[in-house]
Parts: structure tokens; C-alpha cells; sequence
DNA sequence: CAACTGACCGACCGGTCAGTCAATTAGTGG
DNA sequence: CCACTAATTGACTGACCGGTCGGTCAGTTG
């Protein structure tokens, strides 16, 4: 019964169900057993909690990537674009990492908690920038920096869409134009 | 001097820089040279706030869209679509409306906000999907449901990159990309 | 002028929250 | 069984914040 892993767990759903600012440590407690005396002994302070929440939360959603990538080996780069367009869809639609996606969102749209965790936010930004720029480094019509930047902002809006809306979003249909279209501009 | 003017103008901003949580009606106040009694006078408590504060900011940022909608008379479909998608970008990057489209994106991902908003996020999303449907209707190739979706969602993303983005985004390659992948997509 | 209105003020209150700390308990090696 | 450390508790503090309230005053209206 690790009571730090306990914390951390109970804070990543409840910062993002609730919001981080409208969380108090309280809550945190009362819902995973614990005193508030015990948070802070293993939390230097809320901030510091949000640093480790966050950083656990990206390894999670991160894990999902890697059982795929194993598969990439000796594909066209066309098979290699879409596989890596799937796979991002799909992480998309993992049902329990929905929170950890929207928490996401809601920290990169907050000022402040944003530029708290900028420094994370941005290694995770190159990471992605270069894998699409790889890929589309192999395809002369593609404007490899460009088309990267443009590829992971409508993944953004797409995902911030299908998170966000109530209703059954149909994210399908969408996965399958988004990525005809895609080979169309690229010649593929 | 109208001071519930005054309020406003200097809430949307706060809201917008710090974040709805981090900004007590009492900076509010200060800022604006107003006691906190006269707050209260004016709006019935925050949420009253920032619900007129949400509206007023929906409406600034409209007028930019209602002057240019005179010129599409006559057009071509492909015209009335890429002209509407100029509109769009144009939009986007009217400096003064950087913080108002902030803000928005942070109320949007926010869940407690969001929820107070829903109904005006709603209805905003109805008409921009509208809006879309009516030009992509005269188009056989599209799919015009989906690729609306789909077109609000990627347009969401893209704004969302260039709004945050604190280094210089490559906005305007991003969005002839983006035009001519579509018109593409759509064969035109 | 007297009665009334409503914008406006700022002290104040109840409550909440992050963070502290002295005290207790559990665990561990000798 | 003891001594020492690490984990754990929850009462407590002080700052802050949303919201209230009694009251002032400039400007009507009759």
C-alpha cells in the first residue's frame, strides 16, 4: 500500500474531473485515506505535487506508443505516416487515459499552471515536432517543418473536440478523412 | 465613465492573463479604480461576472467576421470556402483579440467553466458547424457533416498552437497548407 | 426643501485553503 | 526489549477571498 502512489493517483483524477485550482489538498486526502500532515511530508507543495501528477500522467499515455512502435520496421514511408496517424487516433480513444488527455489541455490553457510546466511541455512538443518531421523528411512534395506543425495542432483540435464533446463525436469518420486528405497533399 | 464598463474591460483582461481562479474581484477592483461594494453592485456574484464578461468578449471578437461577410455575394463555391477560411486565419491573429481567444481556450478545457458556459459554447458551435455545412453542401466530393467537424476541430487546433505559441509560429505557411490540402480534399 | 433613488464606498464576516508542527505509531536493527 | 528512524496523524495558523452591509452623497422629482 504505497501511500505516495496512492496520492498521486487519487490527485491526477481529481485535478482533472474538478481542476487543479478548484482541488484543495483536502480532497486529495480525504479521498485517498490520508492526512494532510502525509501529503506534504512527500509533496514539497501543491506545485510540487502537480510536477509529479504531470509527469506520471505523460509515462502513462506514453507507454501506449511504444508497444506500437515496435511494429515499425522495413515499411513504406506511406504504411510508416499512417500507421503513426493511427496510432495517435487510437491513443486518443483509450478511455481511461480521457481524463489524463483533458487534464492536459486544461494545463496547457491556463497561463499559470502552463508556464509551471513549460519546460515539460516543450521537450514533449520537439519529441513530437521530430517524429513527423522524420517520416516527412522522406517525402519530397511535403514541407516536412511546416506540415509537422500543422499535422500536430489539427491532432490537437481534433482530440480537444472529441474530449470535450458530450455526445458521441464521430471520431472515426474524421480519422478516415483526416487522413485521405493527408495523403492526397502529400502525393501519396 | 461607466464603470461597469470599466469592470469589464479590466476583468476580460485579467481573466485572460492570470486565469478566472487566480483573479480575485478585489484585483479586479483595483485595477479598474472601483471598490469591491460596486462590484457586487453591478453583477450579482462572479460567475455573473464572467458570464457577462464571456458574452461582451464573444461579441467584440464576432465583429471582425460580420464586416467581412458582406463581400461573399457571388461567389463561387470554392471562393465563398476559401475566403470563409481566410476569415477565419485573419481573425486568429487581430492582436487585441489574443487574449479574448486565451481565454476562451481556458474556459473551454476548464470543466467547472465550461460547465457554467455551456449553453453559449453550444450554440456557437451549432452556428460555426452551420456555417460550414452551407458551403460544403454545394461540394458533392465532401462529406459535409463530417468534414465541418472536422474543419472546426483542425481550425481549433491550429488557433491553439499560434495562440500559446510564445516563439513565432509559422501561422501564415501553416494556413495555405491548410487551404490547399482542403481544396484538395474537396476537388477543387 | 423634502423625499427618494441608486451609484458608490470600504470595513467586516464566514469560510476555505496551503502549509506547519508537535506528538504518536510502526518498523527495524542490535 | 530497547533505541532509533521513518511514516503518519490531525489540530492549528495565517493569509486570502467571495460576498454582505451599513452608510455616504450627488442628483432627481414633486
Amino acid at each position: 500500500m504505497d501511500k505516495k502512489q496512492q496520492i498521486m493517483d487519487v490527485a491526477i483524477e481529481l485535478f482533472a474531473k474538478r481542476g487543479y485550482e478548484n482541488t484543495p489538498i483536502s480532497a486529495i486526502c480525504k479521498h485517498s485515506n490520508v492526512s494532510k500532515g502525509l501529503a506534504f511530508h512527500h509533496f514539497e507543495n501543491k506545485e510540487g505535487l502537480l510536477r509529479e501528477v504531470f509527469l506520471r500522467m505523460a509515462q502513462i499515455i506514453e507507454e501506449v506508443g511504444d508497444n506500437v512502435d515496435l511494429v515499425n520496421e522495413e515499411l513504406s514511408t506511406k504504411e510508416r505516416f499512417v500507421s503513426h496517424l493511427e496510432k495517435i487516433f487510437l491513443s486518443m480513444t483509450c478511455a481511461e487515459h480521457k481524463l489524463y488527455y483533458q487534464f492536459d489541455f486544461q494545463v496547457l490553457c491556463q497561463p499559470a499552471l502552463r508556464t509551471l510546466l513549460k519546460d515539460l511541455f516543450d521537450e514533449r512538443y520537439q519529441l513530437m515536432l521530430e517524429s513527423f518531421q522524420s517520416i516527412l523528411n522522406d517525402i519530397p512534395s511535403a514541407d516536412s517543418l511546416v506540415d509537422s506543425h500543422m499535422l500536430i495542432a489539427e491532432l490537437d483540435g481534433i482530440a480537444l473536440n472529441y474530449l470535450f464533446a458530450e455526445d458521441e463525436y464521430p471520431l472515426t469518420k474524421i480519422k478516415q478523412r483526416f487522413i485521405k486528405k493527408h495523403l492526397l497533399l502529400l502525393g501519396l
